[in-house]
RNA sequence: GCCGGCGUGGCUCAGUGGCAGAGCACUCCAUUGGUAAUGGGGAGGUCAUGGGUUCGAUUCCCAUCGUCGGCUCCA
């Protein structure tokens, strides 16, 4: 029985041979599989594919799938495998790598159709379900994955053991349409754009604000344990600051420019390297490390416009940014402590569990050195002490070369979002280089001056990616702590409408945020608007509940909760603030 | 930025080469109600924008903008 892989292998084998029966002049490059299906990468030439066409090829594939029984191996030297593909330059190019690797060129033949292919095949065709397979959509991708090459054509499709996995696939990206952010963000009301303010600009209305402040305050008493220190900076900067940090080399495209009167300013896209200038603003000493700066900081990165997506890519991004300049010996313990803030963090929000959750050790390329500033002996120690942290700390770290800043190695934690793909969420950056370019110093206990070590971590990361991706988690149902409102008040008539603007001046005290429901709507119509906002808990005040003097009480994931007095539902709000 | 799809009231969507439609939301009137939509009226649209074809374009064509799915990028 042949491996799930085999048979989306097979069926690219299968596409690419429908799509020369239908385009002749296409020219075929690479077809592999992928996670749910597989694809083709076509040169159509002047030839468009749009979606529309799939259906048409797909048919194809249904004719051609019972004429196929297995793939035959065919070896072919060099100069037959060139002359066969005299036409296409993407197999020569294949053809040529290969040779210069000394392997083996290998064809498959599978009824009239002829491949250059590695193999993994199924060992007949008759093993592939023609109803478990379905073309997706098409897509533009780059020859190689360069954007300096051409751009082909990409033909997704889906495949599966059966029909009935099939199904249960595109049911669940319906379920995920379902939370997907940007719907979530428009029926409860927490941002928008506007087409006047631009691509990538988020607006948030009052509600997303309190979710924002919800959650920035969140991590401010997390990390309130370890002394960090509130700081603001501007928003722009002379571009000086950042040839000097060595962000101009690398980002200066990707910036925004201001222009002045008398200078060119530039939108800060990070808050580190004004953070450094503060700390260079007066002498240091070791007694004061380490020193903690943090700050809820709008930066700003002119993204490609195609990379723009909801709040998941923008273009003003709110960092809960944080660094902190410590000696070598300080370093281990500062960034355990990050580590924990993140742990804490992730595990209120119950993604922080084992299998939900990798951590990448994002380390510099030795291939291209030329991206990273530094040595290679700086390099080496602070990837060795991220790694060493990470073994201490039990966190399943995997080292991922080529990931790292341009000015030092990460640990990234990296979480499955609702819909199972992987999302990186905290940050903790090791930066030998930054303090050493911008000259920062103390005064160490020998009296002699010591470049500190610089610390960048951030623990949500972008505000606005989080957002998306909790909006997404939590379907909008979110936890007490952290929903935009915390309890929707419903007085069944006017004679309820006083006991129950009491009760919302209460909670207004108490910063617990209310929203009562005093329309002349009829009470169904209530209870259902506080159900449609996801509402954590409402309390229902009617005539029963003033004879006794208590309140109705329902929770949005536990059902009624019955009649409570006030002091007992203020305490039981207070108890998951 | 590149390849492809899609743009009709605030939202969700019908519809058509010949007067622009519904439900929800909004507003007004009536309804005073105990767990998911009370009834009736009203207002609201240059059919994304700009060109072109046509007697006539929301509809067909082109461009621009926005958005969606990919690719590339991500401090």
């Amino acid at each position: 029985m042949s491996t799930i892989q085999e048979k989306r292998h097979s069926l690219a084998h299968l596409l690419a041979q429908a799509v020369i029966s239908i385009y002749p002049e296409a020219k075929l490059t690479i077809g592999p599989a992928t996670d749910n299906g597989f694809y083709y990468d076509c040169d159509f030439g002047a030839q468009k594919v749009t979606d529309h066409d799939l259906a048409r090829i797909q048919k194809e594939m249904k004719k051609i799938l019972p004429t196929w029984d297995g793939f035959t191996a065919i070896s072919k030297t060099p100069d037959e495998a060139r002359e066969f593909f005299k036409d296409n330059k993407y197999k020569l190019e294949l053809i040529e790598e290969i040779i210069s690797r000394n392997e083996d060129i290998t064809f498959y033949q599978s009824g009239e159709f002829i491949d250059l292919c590695r193999g993994g095949h199924v060992e007949h065709m008759n093993e592939i379900d023609p109803e478990s397979f379905k073309l997706d959509r098409v897509a533009g991708a780059y020859w190689r994955g360069d954007e300096k090459n051409s751009m082909l054509t990409r033909i997704y499709g889906l495949a599966f053991e059966n029909k009935v996995e099939l199904d249960e696939y595109l049911v669940r990206m319906e379920q995920a349409k379902e939370r997907d952010h940007r719907k979530l963000g428009k029926e409860l009301d927490l941002f928008t754009f506007s087409e006047l303010v631009g691509p990538g600009l988020p607006l948030f209305t009052p509600k997303g604000t309190a979710m924002r402040k919800a959650i920035i305050s969140k991590i401010q008493q997390l990390q309130s344990a370890f002394d960090y220190q509130e700081v603001w900076i501007p928003h722009i900067t002379k571009p000086e600051l950042y040839m000097k940090s060595g962000h101009w080399d690398k980002f200066k495209d990707e910036l925004f420019h201001v222009k002045g009167q008398e200078t060119d300013f530039v939108m800060k896209p990070m808050n580190c390297p004004h953070h450094t200038q503060i700390f260079a603003s007066k002498a240091r000493s070791y007694k004061e490390l380490p020193v903690r700066y943090t700050e809820p900081g709008v930066v700003y990165r002119d993204e490609q416009s195609g990379e723009l997506m909801g709040l998941g890519r923008v273009r003003s991004i709110t960092q809960d940014d944080g660094h902190v300049f410590c000696t070598p010996e300080q370093v281990k313990e500062e960034i355990r402590n990050i580590v924990s803030i993140i742990k804490q963090f992730y595990e209120l929000l119950g993604l922080m569990y084992e299998g939900n959750y990798w951590v990448s050790l994002s380390f510099s390329d030795p291939a291209t050195p030329e991206k990273y500033l530094g040595d290679k002996e700086t390099w080496a120690i602070a990837e060795a002490a991220l790694e060493e942290i990470a073994k201490e700390e039990n966190l399943p770290y995997k080292i991922i070369p080529g990931e790292a800043a341009f000015y030092g190695p990460k640990i990234d934690f990296i979480f499955k979002d609702a819909i199972g793909r992987e999302r990186q969420l905290g940050t903790v950056q090791l930066d030998f280089n930054m303090p050493k370019r911008f000259e920062l110093e103390y005064t160490d206990k020998d009296g002699f001056k010591k470049t500190p070590v610089m610390i960048h971590r951030a623990i949500a990361g972008s505000l606005e990616r989080f957002l998306s991706i909790i909006i997404e988690h939590y379907a909008g149902n979110f936890p007490f702590w952290m929903a935009p409102v915390q309890v929707a008040i419903i007085p069944i008539g006017d004679a309820h409408l006083k006991s129950a603007q009491c009760l919302h001046d209460d909670f207004k005290k108490l910063d617990i945020r209310s929203v009562l429901l005093d329309s002349k709507d009829n009470f169904g119509k209530k209870v259902k608007r506080a159900k449609d906002d996801r509402v954590p808990y409402f309390v229902i005040i009617g005539d029963k509940d003033i004879e006794a003097q208590k309140f109705t009480l329902e929770s949005r994931d536990e059902g009624p909760l019955g009649q409570k007095p006030v002091e007992e539902v203020i305490e039981l709000f207070k108890g998951l603030l």
